[in-house]
DNA sequence: CTGCCGCTTTGATCCATGTCAATACGATAA
DNA sequence: TTATCGTATTGACATGGATCAAAGCGGCAG
């Protein structure tokens, strides 16, 4: 289905209405930092009630996207960053010989766009994988405010340190690892996240395709698909689709601890 | 030689006396940007006389590291950035089944460090693959002077992000490329960061060893050398050694380019 | 100069994953 | 209900790069 260049995803891009600079689902709704749930995993996490305060009125509005929808692509001018509310998203990047890349899945809390800040211009596309809403941070007033508020210039730092951190996990992932250790590491992280959100550790809904995560993971869907077989054969995970059920997390955790070789 | 954990590097950090916290080579000459040359890669871009002086007063010291030396080690505690004076450094992550992978290779100008914000710790260790200086740069002291001046602030940013966008390409290197490709990827990366520092752009010397871009490049170090090896066969360079010459960087652009199958 | 050691090159073989192709599944629309 | 379309699974086969092994080369210490 992909081959020469994602096509299915074009079309379905196409068939939205929202290519003009400025979105149709651009609500006015303001984004309130003291009221979200979000706290403690986003840039608002650990200041004070007058600090919060001051957040509100910088973080401008929310923006609901749909499914397929883009946040930005690459090449747009960069304005702000974007924090996930509701829903998730992937990042890829396109080569010109047409091949692409997921670069990662974000979901609620996590903070989008940071690839711009460097250039002015965003180097990577953000795409909203299920219907969702995000909040716009305008990066000017970012700046400005984090010159006033030492605890949010610090968050900020931290949160573009950890996604530095990240990358290297995603290296290591890609240049050393095997297929099988790739998927399990994909799967451990996933359950991870969505049990920092409240969710089940042990059981989730991905909303990627195979190759999605493929492409994430360096690998063809087929062989993605093979490993969750593998996987389910070995009775360490149930799948059915989209929907996986951990049966057996310490397994995992020792195929990825295994030398290879 | 690798398989078990890269004996040989342990070998010559242990000949080495630097086991301690206060390294026999840092040296107390104070850094100066304003007197900096590399003024146009660094941190201090851009910005105005007086706020050089400020930020020269922040530079501690330089330090000193003789060739294998660490800068610093995964899990230090994290207190400052450095930026490369002069030198080679590569970093790298270590897992605990032995397996590493080499995640960059610095040269003057650019900055070391920034894995440790998040976490407090350095995820990595940093390496010096030829004797080298650093500037310190105490982190507090930076975000402190980066909240008196907007252009510091926004050139952290800038370097921070552009470390990103590095990050995302290595991602693609590493997920969709071939072994030439990646070879050539890096050959024409290496060649414009020194036609940067005004060396030239067709012939350098290679600081690392096959199996260092190898690591980095997510290829063995048999496939690295063959590589090489079929890239002069064809024309592209002359290779001796670690001396590199470019005979036709069009003809390695084309090969980054070209379709896989 | 000689010998050693780390690094590099090259060859032969193996295997994990890619490729190609067929089929199955599930949701949605007709 | 049936047709359709995107997605997922599974099989057969091809192949790029890993692995294993053996020289070659160059620099450094003695």
């Amino acid at each position: 289905m992909d081959q020469s260049g994602r096509p299915s995803e074009r079309e379905s891009e196409a068939a939205l209405p929202n290519k003009s600079a400025v979105p149709v689902s651009l609500v006015t709704i303001k984004a309130a930092c003291s009221q979200c749930s979000l706290h403690e995993l986003c840039i608002s996490e650990g200041l004070g009630k007058e600090e919060l305060a001051k957040l509100d009125s910088l973080v401008g509005a929310r923006r609901k996207l749909k499914r397929q929808q883009n946040l930005y692509r690459a090449g747009d001018p960069f304005e702000a960053l974007y924090a996930v509310r509701t829903g998730f998203f992937k990042t890829d990047v396109l080569l010109e010989d047409g091949r692409d890349q997921v670069t990662g899945f974000q979901m609620a809390g996590e903070i989008l766009g940071m690839d711009g800040i460097g250039t002015e211009a965003h180097s990577c596309n953000a795409v909203a994988l299920e219907d969702s809403e995000v909040c716009v941070i305008p990066f000017a007033q970012l700046e400005q405010l984090s010159r006033e508020i030492q605890a949010l210039q610090r968050n900020f730092h931290k949160v573009m340190s950890r996604e530095l951190v990240r990358d290297q996990s995603l290296m290591m992932l890609l240049g050393t690892m095997r297929a099988e250790e790739r998927l399990a590491a994909f799967l451990l992280n996933m359950s991870q996240r969505f049990t920092a959100r409240g969710y089940s550790p042990a059981e989730f809904h991905l909303r990627m395709t195979r190759e999605e995560i493929g492409s994430y993971l360096g690998l063809k869907l087929e062989t993605v698909s093979r490993a969750f077989s593998r996987f389910q054969e070995e009775g360490l995970i149930a799948v059915q689709q989209k929907h996986i059920r951990l049966l057996d997390g310490e397994g995992l955790k020792r195929l990825l601890n295994a030398r290879p070789r």
